[in-house]
DNA sequence: CGACATGTTGAGATGGATCAACACTTGTGG
DNA sequence: CCACAAGTGTTGATCCATCTCAACATGTCG
């Protein structure tokens, strides 16, 4: 396993064949961003989710991947995906499923992006946050480390900074959540998932890689 | 392998235990609505795409598919995932393969619906459709089969049908593409790439499934 | 023929962007 | 030890891209 610092680039968002690995310890986010710097958050990683597959099918890598704290990496053998895949079955189909829950998740962002207001953004991404935290046990004494600035939650929502912060600001004076010293709070978690529209809906349980 | 009209719900939106299919023929697409009724479009399925991964794993459907015209489907065997892919690591391996390369899609939408104009994301989608299109061999004389409605346009941008029918046109009176009697071409392939900030990817050719 | 889906266009309203300041903290070099 | 720069958070004022509302045209289908 090998460790990186916060704020380090995992995947380089143009580069040719890299590697695959999980993320065994911290945070990290996915992104895309145009050629005049405009940068998309597509979602981000918590401990046990998968970096690097994609790179595996497209030529090209077509985002970047970057540490919010010091993550610990997995690395998986050089050897190739499909010697894997032949090999060990059972390792391919929990690539599969992480990979498809992976791609859940971005369903759930574009959503986001796509049809919420900017309230609805912020409440979903933070009930969103703290339940996947939650699922692989970050939370303790009903809050988690919370990495992201503002700028990564306007980012990874499609707002402008000033906005997000506008919109944190009046979240946080109706009392549903507080963000404070780097951890998160939700303060009224059922106000909170309902301005977001979410629904706790039931997944499998993780597999370990 | 099955048949289904055009419009006719392939996956309902909320329901347990679906099956996994690849579109043989035809169009269609994934989508999630908010409780209130907005819809989002995840991204569209052409000819080769897998339909129902995401149920295998998540327990609950969490998004619908919907066929935009008369589709083909190919249904795989009923006895789960799990013993295909230890039986046949191969297609277990290009079923991987589809999940990325949907994710990857997935990818892109968000970028737009996220950090594009709607200029810019009309350009966008339509210079994606049409290379992926091209790419399944649906182009023939510069122009693609496209049964699209404004209304679908507009649902998978994230914008409002008015704005997104007022920005078609512009497009359109400035040469860059026409859509007419349910066909697409670009007019003018390199300025619509430019607006849409599209770059085109190699990607390893498609696995035949 | 009417009902409905789809496309089109103008006028006015608004959510969120942009611009501009400023406060606070942290790290760095002199 | 201080001076300064850089990153982050906060807030008010103004602007504008996009939304909403409204009306109408066209085509299709029963």
């Amino acid at each position: 396993m090998s460790i990186q610092p916060a704020g380090s680039s995992i995947v380089p968002e143009f580069r040719v064949g890299s590697r695959l690995y999980t993320l065994y310890s911290g945070w990290a986010f996915r992104y895309k961003t145009l050629s005049d710097g405009r940068r998309q958050i597509l979602n981000f990683l918590l401990p046990g989710d998968l970096i690097g597959l994609q790179e595996e099918f497209v030529d090209q890598s077509t985002h970047g991947v970057e540490a919010l704290t010091a993550v610990g990496l997995c690395e998986f053998p050089r050897d190739g995906l499909w010697d894997l895949f032949r090999q060990k079955p059972e390792l391919g189909y929990q690539i599969t499923w992480l990979a498809a829950r992976e791609e859940h998740l971005v369903d759930e962002n574009l959503l986001s992006a796509g049809r919420r207001t900017a309230a609805e953004r912020v409440a979903m991404l933070l009930v969103h946050l703290y339940r996947r935290a939650e699922r692989v046990g970050l939370v303790t004494e009903s809050r988690t480390e919370f990495p992201l600035t503002q700028q990564h939650i306007a980012d990874a929502l499609g707002l402008s900074l000033v906005h997000t912060n506008k919109t944190l600001r009046q979240l946080q004076r109706l009392g549903l959540h507080s963000i404070d010293g780097g951890y998160l709070t939700l303060e009224d978690p059922h106000a909170i998932a309902r301005i977001a529209d979410w629904v706790d809906r039931p997944m499998r349980r993780q597999p370990l890689i």
